[in-house]
DNA sequence: ATCCAATGTGGAACCGGTTCCACACGAGCA
DNA sequence: TGCTCGTGTGGAACCGGTTCCACATTGGAT
């Protein structure tokens, strides 16, 4: 492989010049360019990364940390990053939560290799870190981003939908379509954000007098067994008065969907169903699944940016609304309050 | 950031002692040892890896390429071959394709991105690289490896499972099922993959001399709406005498058993449907899908360790034998012919 | 003619490791 | 006593870029 040093000899010029006429950076005539350029192509010479991030002290890389590849939401964020780093000719490493130990030690174990591996910036995406963990991450490595979540530690490092919101919307939605008898199936106990949207959800309701029964709310996990399993619960229910549902997620509003219809009811004319996420599988239900959507590629983009500035000193506008909104699509229809 | 050098001064040896003390390469006093860690504590000194790079000609660092984030099928990849590199203290560095142009284009692009950031090998994932293209990347560069395809020019730098066994396995099933009068959902015409398992289901069949009827064969996508629509057109046929149907992916045979279910036909009593891959929407049908286990993540897994092998002179076992399997759920059913 | 930028240039120093090389020292042996 | 080993050691050279610095060489202003 061809040096810098090999191409200035070619080119006649020292190695300073050479660099200058490479980078474009200094004072360099237009025929010593001419004559650098005619030696690169002859040499098919190929700059070194590794020995100039050795001198700028940059790789030009972020890592990113996620607790495993899988699932649209993750998929959705990774290719925003990619896509954000590769038009400013950065790339990114990707470590995911392997090995062993809980959720949190292999976080924190993922993020570890990441500094170690001199990232210029760290985009985090995981719930099962601690607060503590954050704070302590912060003071040895600043140049961090926090991806879905809030934290007190990052401040404005940490980049988050309005999920109170988005459980608004979801709320609204059902209303504003008549529905008053409603039940719940909701997320991982542990997450916050499925905190967040029920507590937005509920809320909605209170405004309107409506609560949900607590024979009607359920416990989910996320997965479509936990989905299905909080369906059949329902179903078994004496009270079997709720028109709608409201699905923590996605995944879980299909799996309810199924059960329905298994059980012989019609979605919507039986029973309304609405998800949250608005991720691939929302498509792949009978009926489509209604749904409150996440602008998480948004997401994923403006706090790559936010990392792109701090790390490199770049200008680029950085947005921090995203709201969700309500998606329509067929499986919620008219409850009995409804009026034209 | 404490050097190497700040190491030898504090300990009072030369870096060369220090960095073999460091390393464990060549012969060092247990009392030097001693009194480099002592300093390393001190210093809080961690290596730079991109010196040691510079030094090393090597980054430590494989590169991937995948077209996008998302789907089981790269997910599981990306998991499996995350784990190897890590448990080996390597890393990856993923280029998706991003960018414009069409398919082959970006990949193009997303592999000579990972070639100039001086990966020491390249794991490369795309059905539209040419062969031509697989030629002229491995004659510029050797250390790739090609995932889920059969290439010529890579010979054993080739990873892929079987897939016309897979087609025959699926054929099996339903045959020892009693299932005679069977119909066809394929995958993308120019997928390869594709092309093997169809043509190891019709093989399967004729041997049985059975025969799919051509108006029983459908053209899908491998997408959700691609299956829908097909199934769609089989359900239109006047002749709709068949008792069985393979789709060439998961998201497809669910998109037929959403769509049958909605005409009335319950699966499996009326109609069997198996799929291929297995991926996790296997699970969110209703019934829960038969299909042909693909796996995958062995596939990933096994190529990276023949690629760490290669780059870094290490001898971890590297299995080529990818053989598929039929995982049966519940959505095949006997046919008319099935006898116990 | 003289001075003073502005522009262009080559080469050395530097980034932070690894490794080669020359050399010191003691043990073992004739 | 001299010789050869083997072990341990410090320092220089090296990897391949970037950048600083000293030094031309210009043109224009005085």
């Amino acid at each position: 492989m061809a040096t810098i040093k090999d191409v200035a000899k070619l080119a006649g010029v020292g190695v300073g010049t050479a660099s200058r006429a490479l980078s474009g950076k200094g004072a360099v005539s237009t025929d010593a360019v001419a004559k650098v350029q005619a030696a690169v192509q002859a040499l098919d010479f190929r700059p070194s990364n590794v020995a100039r991030a050795l001198s700028l002290k940059t790789l030009g890389m972020v890592g990113v940390y996620v607790p495993e590849f899988g699932g649209s939401y993750i998929s959705r964020i990774l290719n925003a990053i990619d896509t954000e780093l590769r038009t400013v000719g950065r790339h990114m490493v990707v470590a995911s939560g392997c090995g062993q130990g809980d959720a949190r030690q292999q976080a924190l174990e993922g993020v570890e290799f990441l500094v170690q591996r001199e990232c210029d910036g760290i985009l985090v995406f995981s719930n099962h870190l601690l607060e503590a963990d954050l704070q302590a991450l912060q003071a040895r490595f600043s140049r961090v981003v926090l991806l879905n979540r809030q934290s007190p530690a990052l401040g404005d490092r940490a980049f988050f939908a309005d999920h109170e919101f988005g459980g608004r919307l979801a709320a609204r939605a059902l209303l504003s379509q008549g529905h008053r008898a409603i039940a719940t199936i909701q997320g991982a106990l542990d997450a916050p954000d499925n905190a967040q949207r029920m507590q937005g959800f509920y809320a909605a309701l209170a405004q309107h007098d409506i609560e949900v029964k607590s024979a009607h709310r359920m416990d989910g996990g996320f997965t479509f067994a936990s989905g299905h399993a909080a369906a059949t619960r329902l179903l078994k229910r004496k009270d079997r008065s709720f028109t709608a549902v409201f699905c923590a997620n996605d995944v879980m509003a299909m799996a309810a969907i199924s059960r329905f219809t298994q059980a012989g009811l019609q979605v919507p004319q039986d029973v309304s169903v609405i998800g949250y996420d608005d991720t691939d599988v929302a498509t792949y239900t009978a009926p489509p699944l209604t749904t409150v959507h996440i602008p998480i590629a948004q997401l994923g983009a403006q706090s790559c940016r936010h990392l792109l500035n701090q790390c490199y000193g770049l200008d680029l506008a950085v947005q921090r609304d995203f709201a969700p909104l309500v998606v329509w699509r067929e499986s919620v229809g008219p409850g009995p309050h409804y009026v034209k």
